[in-house]
RNA sequence: GGGGAAGUGGCGGAAUGGCAGACGCAGCCGCCUCAAAAGCGGCCGGGUAUCACCCAUGAGGGUUCGAGUCCCUCCUUCCCCACCA
């Protein structure tokens, strides 16, 4: 009776193994190249499923690969444990936040555990610990020291359901990233992280990024938004005021009919006259009462004049200064020259107000006199423009910055669209700000040696306002610097200052000198591949970066100023085709999965079922057949394994029947296809389990036709090793049947071989005019000759050369022969 | 409105410019079985005159001896950004 392969036992029984004896475990080793593999840090929300999965089964197949193709791996994991969701739980169920997201990080490792991945857990961190925390607040403080950390009054992103600040990028569509709820603007002193020193750097190296996918450094150069232009001032007639506009076309300068200024901008009430007061006051109060989501879905041009008059610096026309909706107080200077005939925009608002279109600018092919029906926005030669006449846009635009330099009253500019990252939270589970506020001495930085501040527990957290700062015990201390008594900031850091480094804290995560030994982050740095999900596009890869790049002119990591070289998004996975959701109550979980059909099943669903960067649907049947395929491998080895043993995997076998050499062939193929699409790093190992399909359907055949063949053994003993980097644990329990004592997943991956890939007969394809007449077995190599006259004698070649003469050859070796006839 | 990606059987998908549909799922037929499950074998884009030929990779054009693949136009879907001056 045949024994069965029991994937429970199995699996429980080679985790625990790997785990012992350490096999994962990294350490810096100068002979072998390095490589680090990460898959993005998942935040412990309570279960994985098999969304989850496919991420880390990515990554691991990866590693796995790499590991047995003589790198030395680094594949590390750890827990993303700040966050909203551990206070609401606090909230709804009087959890201790604390207690709430160790018990999630338990339940989560087993699962990651269960899952069978490779990675080295005497590296795991938890952003929670204080341990890790106290060099988040190092770090703030070193970005403090440097002027990149600083605290101010702004127009904020103010979350009324979270009660809590929100940075730009947190904000989308108006709405809250976390509970989507319509985002108010409030006017908060908040900290803030310099991002915008780094713009230049961050945007020219996306260029380096070869590594990356197009459409993620696309988003990135959308969002750090870089323009060029020039600021100049307007003087106001009946004002000591001068208002200055940024402008990208100071070629459309002549053009201007009136100025806008943005609502909340601090001149309007300096220039407003008497007459225009109440219009003004009650226009500004229409749209502060309303959310930014409202002002900004309103798109309807709105304005209304001030009654003041600006005098075109080059002209000396007098134009009408406007309240609009439409120009951002954040962006610029909070006010824009009004050019209709050239702006989109300015002349919906033109024509909506009779303001006048004056055309500065040619539009090729039409009547310069006929008035505009649309704005012309494209560049063109200048008119009506002064002594800039004629001249075309990109020379004026220059001439125009020269005059205004000249005149002192502009200077060339670049703006960037994206704002300085702010990093503050008045929320209770974060790492605290670790700052204290003197009397004497003002904002004052806790000292290196008195970090971490620790979080203080047992802080009742109600969901209305900070909980910190209701808490004396935490708030009141004493002044590092006088002694007196002081205050400590009672906001907490966003999450994302977290992840923005723990790769590095992977390299080192029991010093406790330091964040990381430079020397350690000199070894592993960059990470080699990197895998997450795209909706982190802009977000933690944009602040990585950043702090990248701080470290770097820091001089605490070396080699690259960028952290990760290669960067995969894998794509989501659905359920029958939809949306997971635990509201919908269709999650697919791990325990449930990996009980019902093993892990490697499921493994190698996931990355079968569709090429990894796409979004796969996962279905009841669908994993039915990896099942199969896993119970197939087990029924081709176990009848083999006592003969399979004194099989060498590392010498072909000497066959010469035709099906013995496709066996072997087959064998070959397939790890092949394993290495090509790790090395490519197109990780389309959908393709390379499909040759694994076709290496066991051609072993389990000719197991019947011969199963005393050394093409069978061969393939009987190679297959585990084929296999362990997709299916670790039949792999590992194959191995171990064939007599083996040490790990398969120590071992080097079979090493493809020219002579069994080669083949003894290909089939030439003979074409007349393109169209596929015949086809012909032949030996590799055949000459065009030869392939010619075979070709020459199949009668359905004839048929369609009858009458015709033969104009041209075309020979593609051991492929093709196409016959150009008429 | 701008930018990006993609359209191939009932489904997921495969295919360095060279045999379209590999491999799998579902389905159908058969073997095994008292029966079922499991397993094994076969069929599985459409049409017709079925050991053969014709049509077929969203639609239309182009380049080429040859196009699913490259170029242009259009249609559709998805994603991202969206008053950034």
């Amino acid at each position: 009776m045949a024994e069965t392969y029991d994937y429970r036992t199995a699996e429980r029984k080679w985790q625990q193994r790997w785990d012992e004896e350490g096999i994962y475990r990294a350490r810096e080793d100068e002979d072998r190249p390095k490589y680090y593999a990460l898959e993005m840090l998942p935040y412990p929300s309570g279960d994985l499923h098999v969304g989850h999965a496919k991420n880390y089964t990515l990554g691991d197949a990866v590693a796995r690969m790499m590991r047995m193709l003589g790198y030395n791996v680094l594949h590390p994991m750890g827990w993303d444990a700040f966050g909203l969701p551990a206070e609401n739980a606090a909230i709804q169920r009087r959890a201790d936040p604390n207690v709430w997201t160790r018990e999630n990080i338990a339940n989560m490792q087993r699962q990651v555990r269960l899952m069978g991945t490779s990675y080295d857990w005497s590296r795991e961190i938890a952003t929670c610990d204080p341990r890790y925390y106290r060099w988040n607040q190092w770090i703030f403080l070193r970005l403090y020291e440097r002027g990149l950390a600083y605290k101010r009054e702004a127009p904020v992103n103010w979350c009324p359901n979270d009660q809590t600040v929100l940075a730009n990028e947190q904000v989308i569509d108006g709405r809250c990233w976390r509970c989507d709820h319509v985002v108010e603007r409030r006017n908060l002193s908040q900290w803030f992280l310099k991002i915008t020193a780094y713009a230049d750097r961050l945007l020219a190296d996306l260029e380096k990024l070869r590594g990356w996918p197009e459409r993620t450094r696309t988003m990135q150069r959308n969002w750090i938004g870089r323009s060029e232009g020039v600021q100049l001032s307007f003087a106001v007639e009946t004002s000591e005021e001068r208002i200055s506009v940024f402008t990208t076309r100071a070629d459309t300068i002549f053009g201007a009919t009136y100025l806008a200024v943005a609502p909340e901008h601090a001149v309007v009430e300096q220039i407003v006259t008497k007459k225009h007061q109440n219009a003004v006051r009650d226009f500004a109060e229409s749209l502060k009462s309303r959310s930014e989501l409202e002002r900004t879905s309103l798109m309807e041009k709105q304005g209304v004049f001030t009654g003041a008059y600006a005098v075109n610096p080059l002209s000396n026309e007098r134009i009408p200064i406007w309240v609009t909706n439409y120009v951002l107080a954040e962006y610029g200077t909070g006010a824009v020259m009004g050019v209709p005939a050239h702006d989109e925009r300015d002349f919906d608002f033109a024509r909506k107000h009779g303001l006048p279109v004056a055309q500065v600018i040619v539009v090729p092919g039409s009547d310069i006199e006929a008035p505009l029906q649309q704005p012309y926005t494209d560049e063109g030669r200048l008119i009506a423009s002064g002594d800039f006449t004629g001249m075309t846009s990109m020379r004026a635009r220059k001439a125009i910055t020269d005059r205004l330099v000249a005149l002192g009253i502009g200077e060339a500019q670049v703006n960037y669209r994206f704002r300085d990252w702010l990093v503050s939270r008045q929320r209770y589970w974060g790492t605290p700000i670790p700052i204290i506020y003197c009397e004497q001495c003002g904002e004052v930085p806790v000292p290196d040696n008195a970090l971490p501040v620790l979080l203080p527990q047992n802080v009742p957290i109600t969901g209305e306002g900070s909980p910190l700062a209701r808490d004396p015990a935490f708030t009141n201390t004493t002044c590092p610097k006088c002694g007196g008594a002081a205050k400590r900031e009672s906001d907490t850091m966003d999450t994302f200052f977290e992840s923005s480094w723990y790769y590095l804290r992977y390299l080192d995560p029991h010093n406790d000198q330091q964040p990381w030994d430079p020397a350690k982050a000199k070894h592993w740095m960059a990470v080699d591949q990197y895998i997450g999900g795209s909706e982190h596009a802009v977000l933690h890869l944009l602040y990585s970066r950043f702090f990248y790049k701080f470290f770097h002119d820091e001089g605490w990591v070396s080699e690259s100023d960028e952290p990760f070289t290669r960067l995969f998004h894998q794509g989501m996975v659905l359920y029958n085709g939809e949306k997971m959701s635990k509201s919908r109550g269709n999650v697919v979980g791990i325990d449930q999965t990996a009980e019902k059909n093993g892990v490697d099943a499921m493994r190698l669903f996931l990355l079968y079922v569709t090429p990894p960067e796409d979004t796969s649907d996962w279905t009841d049947e669908g994993i039915s057949g990896r099942v199969r395929f896993v119970n197939r491998v087990w029924r081709a080895c176990e009848p083999f394994f006592d003969r399979a043993r004194s099989v060498d995997v590392r010498a072909l076998p000497q066959v010469s029947a035709s099906e013995e050499k496709a066996l072997v062939r087959a064998v070959h193929v397939a790890a092949k296809s394993a290495i090509d699409e790790t090395l490519s790093r197109r990780f389309h190992y959908n393709a390379t389990i499909a040759r694994l399909d076709e290496y066991v359907n051609a072993l389990t055949a000719l197991e019947q036709s011969a199963p005393d063949s050394a093409a069978v053994l061969y393939a009987v003993h190679a297959l585990p090793l084929v296999i362990a980097p997709f299916a670790p644990h039949i792999a590992e329990e194959l191995w171990a049947r064939m007599g083996h004592t040490s790990s398969v997943h120590l071992e080097r991956y079979l090493e493809p071989s020219e002579q069994a890939l080669a083949v003894d007969e290909i089939t030439l394809v003979v074409q007349v005019n393109g169209k596929i007449r015949a086809r012909l077995q032949a030996a590799p190599g055949i000459s065009e000759d030869q392939a010619f006259e075979l070709a020459m004698q199949q009668s359905a070649v004839q048929a369609q050369l009858d009458g015709k003469q033969i104009r041209k050859r075309i020979y593609v070796a051991d492929k093709l022969l196409n016959l150009v006839a008429g």
